[in-house]
DNA sequence: TTCGGAAGTGACCGGCCGGTCACTTTCTGA
DNA sequence: TCAGAAAGTGACCGGCCGGTCACTTCCGAA
């Protein structure tokens, strides 16, 4: 009856409520951004004692966002990154990687717009601007520049094989990730404020956004003749 | 010897007060960001009281921070738009539209880089994204839609002339002004963290950024045959 | 010189919030 | 059954910070 990890029931129920911990204090950073979220309000969402999170987490606030950080939206990106884009994708000629960053573009809008709203919300609300421990600034910076150097990997690919024109790889995914950032961005704000002075990207999907955001970077605004 | 302004002694001194509490405010929120800015500090820095500042600015810390993005960030991005594409600008061929984007775009960096740095931080740094009175959200979002508004307008021009390719001018609006504000983060965030842990965009000059971004966006990232 | 109001000031207040810890409850293995 | 460990708890602490207000200082008009 034992399940395949081997696991005590005390280590899985630990792990259990570690989540339910994550779970409570991603959707309060979610909703206040970091300095805005008070530790009461997870304890409250968690359904525990505020003692019982600082067992958990004994870096408190700091720790609870930095581990969401890593365990959520970074392992989010890297896991949709690898997918979209796995080291043996053809992109040798400019409508292959058209149609490969395409598929990648998509796949993070349906990540974030679908599948893990959360971690959006947590990844875009000032995020990494906020002053932590120094620990956890460098393990953000880490995380950050990991992720840049993912998306830089098939980027260089593709230039190499002449198939993008020949910029430098790492501000290119920069622009990418910077891209989808601002379009997220801009479609939360769009959303929290229907008195409709942010004039929102009027796009139906995350596909026809994804179109939308590839055709500007890749094929360019430019009219072509 | 009167200046030629019909102000009396006592109202050019105010107004002299008020731009130095401003500036020390500007400082601050640059440093700081809204949230962690204290209007202690900005009361040392301006070298008044704290309770002068609320003489100047009842509402305190609220209405500094709306009154500066009015008057310093959003003005300096109407006055740049306006200068780097005035409404006679040629934006009949796709030459002609790139350059003079490429002109707003040096033109967005090098205010920001260069003559305004205070403003592009408070700009940057969360910005209207704190919750505010409800009458600055509004003016917020007004002054966003504003700017947006301005941009879109040669857009849209270049668009119906046949230079830029038919999409729609607002999301592309947001496109620009999203990769201006996404460059200028990198700038800063390779500033601040010298650890070398955020690869920054080398680039050296903000001409030289302002042309790799015009590439990216109006000629597209893949390479032509 | 005098007087009234405008301007300036900083000690103080109240609320908030992250973090602690002495205590209670629950679990477990002997 | 029971003792001790593990887990859970929330009242409380200390610090911070935005905003207030009774008081002082300054200044110009009469």
């Amino acid at each position: 009856m034992e399940a395949t990890v081997s696991l005590s029931r005390r280590e899985r129920e630990r792990l259990m409520r570690r989540t339910a911990i994550l779970d409570a204090a991603l959707a309060v950073f979610a909703e206040h951004g970091y300095a805005g979220a008070s530790v009461d309000e997870i304890a409250v969402r968690a359904e525990f004692g505020k003692g019982t999170l600082y067992n958990y987490f004994p870096d408190g606030k700091d720790e609870l966002f930095f581990v969401l950080f890593e365990e959520r939206v970074a392992a989010g990106l890297h896991r949709v990154i690898a997918q979209a884009i796995p080291a043996d994708t053809d992109l040798a000629t400019p409508a292959a990687a058209r149609s490969a960053f395409q598929e990648f573009i998509r796949a993070l809008l349906h990540f974030f717009l679908e599948e893990s709203r959360d971690a959006m919300l947590m990844f875009l609300k000032e995020g990494y601007r906020t002053k932590l421990r120094v620990e956890h600034e460098a393990g953000f910076a880490e995380h950050f520049a990991g992720i840049i150097e993912a998306v830089a990997r098939p980027i260089q690919r593709a230039v190499d094989a002449g198939a993008l024109r020949p910029l430098p790889a790492h501000p290119v995914a920069h622009v990418l990730m910077g891209n989808v950032r601002g379009f997220l961005m801009a479609e939360i704000d769009a959303e929290c404020d229907p008195s409709g002075h942010f004039e929102p990207a009027p796009f139906g999907t995350a596909d026809e956004a994804a179109d939308f955001l590839t055709t500007v970077l890749f094929d360019g605004l430019l009219a072509r003749s």
